[in-house]
DNA sequence: CCCACGCTTTGTGGTTCGAAATTAT
DNA sequence: GATAATTTCGAACCACAAAGCGTGG
């Protein structure tokens, strides 16, 4: 808590260094590198939508160090987020090489506030902390930051979830990608507060354009009558299943970029977008799941040229960035995938559930069929 | 091409157990 | 913050009929 009073003395000694280039009165917490600009999350906006073009800056955090560069290291140990000279400097001429790092990406586009939440890593945690927002004060009172901040990316088996048959009983494991702890501060540095006081106020201004009503009622489910309506009991902050594996981010116009600005992914931050592809590569089609399962084998071969069609498509798609036209088209067929998919088992041989459910049992394993019957 | 045959593989559900996550102290 | 207790979750296990597949006539 004293550590995080003291980020709070520091946020307060210095925010003429990180005023808003383009309001000149918020607090910056962004770095656009094509404009050379720091911004605050209201004037990102206002600046990069104003047309197409725009919306392909990438943008960064500031670096909690110098504020003036954009942030390309998140270090767990001192949550904070650093640019590579004070990451280097922090880390490699200090006592704290040690220190647990990860890379930082940019955005572009114009995500609205829960993908920027979700963009930050505390998609949960900022519908929480918007939704009670006068529950965390500035002083540290209420709520303590530390408590909210869930590191809440979504886990790989989700994105498996999207574009590979959960029930095949595969063993396949995306290559190179280390799984996610599941508690994990933040990706925002040492301004979370000001990051979610801004994005509590855009989010005042934001209508709800979003295509997605399932996020934007979970965003906002502060009422109780939408409690009620969500069929969510008692107080605690839930969401329903479908937001617990899903993206929030889904369908959303902007890409993560990595630190040289290739495309990755849209709504994917690029390690999970390297899982996807290199998932993609190992793995049939989900379409084979999605479709009427009672084709069987012979369905799934009939599937199997996607496996060829992704090694095609891998290397064209990862180093250049998808146009409009076909970033729609991922969304939609995303969108589409995910109405028909079936969550709940599916049986494929009725016969067989009506035998193994009269089978004879031994602690619930099937036992030998007694030859005397 | 069709059929019969034999071998291999698949799928089915209730219970247990261990790992991970969460809660309590 | 550290540790213990509790809860949650998912994989493994089992036998065997049915499906899948190859082969020979």
């Amino acid at each position: 808590m004293t550590e995080l009073k003291e980020d709070q003395e520091d946020q307060n000694q210095q925010p003429q260094r990180r005023l808003c280039d383009f309001c000149g009165e918020n607090t910056a917490l962004l770095y656009c590198r094509a404009d050379s600009a720091k911004l605050c999350f209201s004037c990102d906006r206002e600046v990069h939508s104003t047309n197409q073009l725009f919306t392909k800056h990438t943008r960064w955090l500031l670096c909690d160090s110098c504020d003036s560069s954009p942030a390309s290291i998140l270090c767990c140990t001192d949550s904070c987020v650093f640019c590579q000279n004070c990451d280097w400097e922090s880390h490699n001429l200090s006592l704290s090489p040690a220190h647990e790092r990860r890379p930082l990406e940019g955005f572009t586009g114009c995500p609205c506030v829960s993908e920027l939440l979700s963009i930050l890593g505390f998609e949960d945690l900022g519908k929480k902390a918007l939704s009670y927002g006068d529950s965390v004060t500035s002083d540290g009172g209420g709520y303590g930051f530390s408590d909210w901040l869930v590191w809440d990316t979504p886990s790989v088996v989700s994105l498996d979830d999207l574009i590979a048959p959960n029930d095949s009983g595969h063993n396949f494991q995306a290559i190179g990608v280390p799984p996610l702890p599941k508690n994990r501060n933040a990706a925002c540095g040492k301004h979370k507060e000001e990051i979610l006081s801004q994005l509590r106020e855009l989010s005042k201004l934001e209508p709800n354009s979003s295509d997605d009503q399932d996020d934007i009622v979970a965003f906002q489910f502060m009422e109780p009558a939408q409690n009620r309506h969500l069929g969510f009991k008692g107080s605690g902050f839930m969401q329903n299943s479908e937001h617990a594996v899903v993206p929030s981010s889904e369908g959303s116009a902007f890409n993560w970029c990595s630190d040289t600005g290739e495309f990755t992914d849209q709504g994917f931050s690029s390690s999970l977008a390297d899982c996807f592809i290199e998932t993609k590569c190992l793995l049939p089609d989900r379409d084979s799941d999605v479709g009427d399962a009672s084709g069987g084998a012979n369905e799934e071969q009939s599937h199997n040229p996607s496996i060829a069609e992704t090694f095609q498509m891998v290397p064209k798609v990862a180093h250049r960035e998808l146009n409009s036209q076909e970033r729609e088209t991922a969304v939609s067929r995303y969108k589409e995938k995910k109405k028909t998919r079936r969550y709940e088992k599916h049986i494929r041989y009725v016969s067989r559930k009506v035998r193994a459910e009269s089978r004879t049992r031994i602690k619930g394993r099937f036992a030998k069929m007694d030859m005397h019957q």
